[in-house]
DNA sequence: GTGACTTACCTATGCATCATAGGCAAACCC
DNA sequence: GGGTTTGCCTATGATGCATAGGTAAGTCAC
């Protein structure tokens, strides 16, 4: 077609990120992507190392993009707030962008995981969590914990696991944040079980002020 | 080689499921198994419709193989006990069997998914939750929160997330499993944040007894 | 036991995708 | 404007999915 169709590696992710919220990520093939921008397949070479690269830097691009938007929604919150404005931040992210958000759970190679975004959703949990007043080990536990929750939960809602409603997935959500916030709440006096869980509540709404933004 | 060699759909996917375990979920091609029982490939769409046919009795088995191994763990117990052993063999089943806990998360079609193994695990989150004695709908909210929390958990811990350890994962494991106790036991009483934990802790496992088999 | 049917495997073939090699012309550099 | 770089191309091969059609092993009637 055109010669010199203004291609890069940015554009390519960025074009396969389209793909595969559109078609799946199954669809997003060099042959796809190279019919999608107007070129011929072995052109993309140019560019990209190979299709697991592709692939990878969709992954990371769909990771620093949730990422934004992540830390967007916990920015200013704390405590219960905080958790669920997590949470929700994702799973958003997965309802508008099922490809990006599958291409988020794609294995990458250790080298590229360590200076991708990974490492920065860890830390955006651990954020959200800040307003518990949680020491070490707890919070890696509740890093860990909220973690293993969002994920599971966006995991099974976009299967469709909470599809024959009954209670809706929102209102489940809300008691899952809800569960969290007990168990959160009862840690940060650093003896499990031994809170009361509505005064941790209390608690954690009272540090949100003092400590809901600043993370990144 | 061999003029008849054997085959049958059952058998092939108990092959494909092996072949995953060994060599992962992307090895699992027509040409590789067909390799692997001895016999060219077309000869295999005697016996599935297609790679997709394939990959579906496959999913299918390895629900199936892990919710026989999930009952079994849950049988007798109740309590924080029934969500430490249904959470355990979880996770040791996705470590025993990388490549059929893989195939757990692969998407079916509704009509086999329907007839298949998927509700049966739904089925056993909720006798794990038994003793907890939670009404309709807080049963429900508690069988997604324990379903994502340990769906995410074995996702997360299959791909590394957990391997920087600092506190090991068990102990993290532990603790998690320690929240969703407290939580539905909270939850037990029919008011979130009413409840003291301790107390509920104790009343799970006074249930013990009474609930803790014949789910399935 | 011989012949007919059924079934499980085969070869041959076509198509899609990934990937490499090598060519040609546009863009850029002075 | 001549030389270099770069971005696209065609040609080709490997691998995997899938279909069509052939052939022989096994099964059954009698």
């Amino acid at each position: 077609m055109s010669p010199r169709a203004g291609l890069n590696p940015d554009r390519l992710a960025a074009e396969a990120a389209d793909l595969a919220d559109e078609q799946g990520l199954g669809a997003v093939t060099l042959t796809a992507l190279a019919r999608r921008v107007g070129v011929k397949p072995p052109s993309l070479y140019a560019h990209v190392a190979s299709n697991r690269d592709l692939r990878q830097r969709l992954t990371l691009r769909a990771l620093e993009e949730s990422a934004g938007r992540v830390a967007e929604a916990v920015a200013g919150r704390s405590g219960r707030e905080a958790i669920d404005a997590l949470g929700q931040a994702y799973r958003d992210y997965a309802s508008a962008h099922p490809g990006r958000h599958a291409a988020m759970s794609l294995p990458l190679d250790d080298e590229v995981a360590a200076v991708g975004a990974g490492p920065r959703h860890a830390e955006l949990a651990r954020a959200a969590l800040r307003g518990y007043a949680l020491g070490e080990p707890d919070e890696t536990h509740a890093v860990r914990l909220l973690g293993a929750t969002v994920r599971g939960w966006t995991d099974l809602e976009r299967a469709g696991g909470f599809a024959r409603s009954e209670p809706d997935a929102e209102a489940s959500w809300q008691r899952a944040v809800d569960g969290l916030d007990v168990v959160f709440g009862s840690w940060s006096r650093g003896v499990a079980g031994a809170a009361d869980p509505a005064a941790s509540h209390a608690t954690s709404r009272a540090e949100s002020q003092a400590s809901g933004q600043g993370m990144v």
